[in-house]
DNA sequence: TGTACATCAGTGAACGCGCGTTCACTGATGTAC
DNA sequence: TGTACATCAGTGAACGCGCGTTCACTGATGTAC
């Protein structure tokens, strides 16, 4: 939980910037081994060993593998969640068009950088637990820009029910943007089709014509 | 590649015997450990000691770790084609109704078994290389089994479409089901939604409707 | 049926590897007076 | 402005761990004559 923030409006000290730029280069490094190998292939050394350091200087910065594995958790979520909020803000349009651009974005995102995508949607980390606070609240806000688009679509409906089926359309189109990327990303879909864009353009198309 | 086959009508050896119990056995635990720990937690010194042998012992069944990894793929992705064509022909009823039974075996095979799931269709293994046949002509004895039923369904399209479009579809089912069960897996449906079978049935009402 | 040899299963010691993590320590940066 | 002390970043050695894998060896099972 290494804070990059400047204390108070005092300029940040050279210590304090020098931490945070050691801080974020963790980071990039980290996911830069997640890139190539898999989230087995991060380790605290390999992180240390990259950056020209020792490991247990690491220990300076984060407790120890879990906690960093949190932090990339968390700021992944963020990342995510902000692209999907940028994404409907981004165009004009009623729901159903920011519903589409939203897909697009969750695809797009997705391929762009598929080992984050991995680390928060693959298969659950191997030894790895969240912390008790937990990454929940972070991963969910992904989930509401879904959830409150569809809610406006869902006009007409009674209130009870219409927050209720919102949360289900949103949770189904989910299931499917995820199907769709996942295999995506294993090379399934350029093996087995021959135009995997157009298939995602149909699929959201359906998703929408309330298919 | 262990041999489990008898040789010829001879009656098999007690070395031969043996031999594939053992086989048997080592898979077993194999699965096991994947059960409990996930895929990373699978390691031959530890099916050894959980046999109550040495692990150099294991090198008289297996060349290594890749060599048993392959065969445990191998031989999911047969007993997973094998459920999906037994869900076809087990009930009467059109093309429609056997993909509905097929989707259904899908989700029950993979809630039953999340772990040999998670091998086959889960995040690819770290440091794991298929061998030059491949897993892949295994893989798609399932897959055929949807693209079968959706061609079947398709009548009245030109020959070539209906191969290209029964693809798509299965191609795009397969997507949806995967979304779902992944997503069901890592128990979001339980978290999100009041009742998870209801929503599968609804979505697969969907894909059969034109959806 | 018995004997000589070949095959095979499993052991135990050893190798090198990389991991996470701890610990005592050095040297630099920051802070209080 | 200068000095004494506290804080912090990073090192290097070390620990225990488990892994995959090799090797020479023993004892049991099978096979040929």
């Amino acid at each position: 939980m290494a804070s990059t923030e400047p204390v108070e409006d005092r300029p940040a000290s050279r210590r304090a910037r020098y931490r945070a730029a050691t801080v974020a280069e963790i980071k990039a490094h980290a996911l830069h081994q997640i890139a190539r190998g898999g989230i087995g292939a991060l380790s605290l050394n390999g992180i240390a060993r990259a950056m020209g350091m020792t490991g247990p200087a690491l220990y300076r910065y984060y407790a120890g593998r879990d906690e960093l594995l949190t932090e990339l958790l968390v700021d992944g979520y963020a990342t995510f969640a902000t692209r999907m909020e940028n994404a409907r803000d981004a165009g004009p349009g009623g729901p159903a068009e920011r519903l589409r651009a939203v897909a697009s974005a969750y695809r797009q995102w997705a391929l762009t950088e598929p080992h984050v995508y991995e680390l928060l949607f693959g298969t659950p980390l191997p030894g790895y637990h969240a912390p008790e606070g937990g990454t929940r609240a972070e991963a969910q806000r992904g989930l509401a820009v879904t959830i409150g688009l569809w809610w406006e679509l869902l006009d007409g409906l009674p209130p009870i029910e219409r927050e209720q089926r919102a949360r289900e359309l949103a949770v189904v189109g989910w299931a499917r943007l995820h199907g769709f990327v996942a295999l995506e990303l294993r090379g399934e879909m350029a093996t087995l089709v021959g135009d995997p864009d157009r298939l995602f353009t149909e699929e959201i198309d359906r998703l929408l014509t309330g298919a």
